[in-house]
DNA sequence: CTTACCAACGCAACCGATTGCGTAAAAACT
DNA sequence: AGTTTTTACGCAATCGGTTGCGTTGGTAAG
């Protein structure tokens, strides 16, 4: 129960024998208020323990400084990074945040949405579920033309602004390295093909297959369903073909070190007889043995990106580029794939 | 910028002929209005698109319906679980989520604890970070009576909740199994004592060697930086130590795992020569190479205890219960400890 | 046929900050 | 001195729901 009732503008104006609408443009540093005055008003706010109403000064404004973020997972390292930068940002430019996942699911993601727009957030930051295929539940938002980005697992969309890597790139470069290694066979652990990222990686490593001479073999591409992988399930399904693959480029770091544990419970040489290929640089990846190869790129920088584009976009009132921004990334080799 | 103006209450209420008083109490199913009349506006509202503006509704109600979130991070499996479980009880519950990271710094967790307030959270929910050692910045928080609850990294303080496991019995769980195995210089990782989470492991680990009738020594227990760790650093410590250790207890899986990956290339046998164990059931215990010892404890379960509690706490406007609940741990045993 | 009472709803005052417009006083200019 | 401009601030409406209290029409009780 708060006991001492919360002091407002009013009360400021009455100690200082001033008007309320002085007091409020005083503490916005209106330059209409003279300098003396505010500094009187800032005073004595900071002396009565003054704290402004955000619900009153939105419901005038029409605006809520708030931004929302949808992301599938909270739970890895990458994920947490490029949060770590949008609050930068956010904090720096004054908005707060409002953080859900959607656990991969488009039921949940849908949820998500809506709690978003009702909770009126001025812009939306989202990274999709992987089982998303279209983006209709968002049209609510896209009617009402509140900013809206996707970053990372984005969805080919004429309407808005997406940040990413080169998905395409990253898999031909993934792929093209562990043929450089000498690999032949090379299975790829892949997502729904629907979204572009997984989309991307998987033409990629066909691409790479193609401009070395070999054939694509549909056989050798696995899709463990992402909400609830099973990667023994997976590495079983390796172990399975015959002639045994010899190379492996897995979109995620997690599902990869978990099929590498399980490859070599079945003892297979890793990188010997099958090189490894995560993605992501999980922190994970540096600590399984060997230690994964993997696709890095810079989540805190992509995070701080994704943030500073919507703030510019819900500035300039003038709806939004949309533009694609394509962030950088790194093939990081690792233990896991260096045959020499 | 958006074109079509919001529906509003009044809106309904001049389609139907009505007053907005009892459109809103319709809307609110507020027995005083006929059920025929509520249905009438129910469907209106439906039909014409109306969306509950939560400003003008926390105004004047003085609530927000928000629940604040504040975590050391959120890179960890184990801190995703338990927002996932938050989330669920709030989402149920009609609250909405501000999630924010401290980064394991007081500093950004005292600016965060001030967004939430100024935010008018109707409560909060934390986890403090590791050199957090008093709780002075919570006074406003207290002052105003908004409930609190620590759960996790805790700190002893009458006015509020905690949910936690037992850490001194986990400690001394971990510590008793590695003495089992054979273990008789057991090194500790530990954290900032001052935390109470810390403080209980390390207890318990002296406890453990106490009961078995061995001898403390304050050399073997290590303080890494958890803010910025460097594992390469404390397991150079660890080498550096003569006679080699033979056992190692440490307060997380992210570490333990990272150590022993680097007392492994200095061909340390694990866990012949040195037995690991962990904390927190993380999902790369599972992954390293040995598989990780560790303690778990079930992270969906406190996130949800934690936001029931809290939940409870803000409709029982009297005051808090300053109890404190212990939820189970289990101590996970696999091959990184496994003598035989 | 009154009086009492209840069900169903309307009136209007909030909640606290913002802002267009108006105005008194001071300053600048002719 | 008279007029225009500028400075610095006040008035009052507004944002959209909520809610205490009053009102109305109708039915039951006396």
């Amino acid at each position: 129960m708060s006991t001492s009732k919360d002091v407002t503008i009013y009360d400021i104006a009455k100690e200082l024998h001033i008007s309320a609408a002085t007091v409020s443009r005083g503490l916005n540093d209106h330059p209409a208020i003279k300098k003396q005055t505010r500094d009187k008003i800032h005073e004595a706010a900071r002396r009565m323990g003054y704290q402004q109403n955000i619900f009153a000064s939105n419901l005038r404004k029409q605006k809520t400084n708030t931004i929302g973020v949808i992301i599938p997972h909270l739970n890895s390292y990458f994920t947490s990074t490029v949060i770590a930068g949008i609050e930068k940002v956010a904090n720096q430019q004054g908005y707060n945040l409002i953080i859900s996942q959607s656990l991969e699911s488009v039921k949940k993601e849908e949820a998500n949405v809506n709690t978003m727009f009702n909770s009126r957030v001025d812009g939306l930051l989202v990274s999709l579920a992987s089982d998303t295929e279209d983006i209709e539940h968002f049209r609510f938002i896209l009617q009402k033309e509140i900013p809206l980005i996707f970053f990372d697992r984005t969805f080919d969309s004429p309407d808005s602004t997406c940040i990413i890597i080169d998905n395409h790139r990253a898999g031909y470069d993934a792929t093209h390295h562990l043929l450089e290694q000498g690999c032949r066979r090379i299975v790829h652990v892949a997502g729904n093909l629907r979204s572009r990222v997984y989309h991307g990686r998987h033409a990629g490593y066909q691409q790479a297959l193609q401009d070395f001479g070999l054939e694509y073999d549909a056989s050798l591409v696995l899709f463990p369903d992402l909400r609830d992988p099973d990667p023994g399930r997976t590495a079983q399904d390796i172990l399975a073909m015959s002639p045994l693959p010899d190379g492996l480029f897995c979109v995620s770091d997690t599902q990869a070190a978990a099929i590498m544990s399980e490859l070599r419970r079945a003892d297979v040489k890793v990188p010997q007889q099958m090189a490894i290929v995560g993605f992501n640089n999980d922190l994970l990846s540096r600590v399984v043995e060997p230690a994964l190869t993997t696709i890095s790129y810079p989540g805190q920088k992509m995070g701080e990106l994704t943030a500073s584009t919507l703030i510019g976009q819900m500035n300039n009132t003038g709806g939004g580029g949309e533009e694609t921004v394509v962030i950088e990334h790194q093939l990081e080799i690792r233990a896991s794939s260096l045959r020499k």
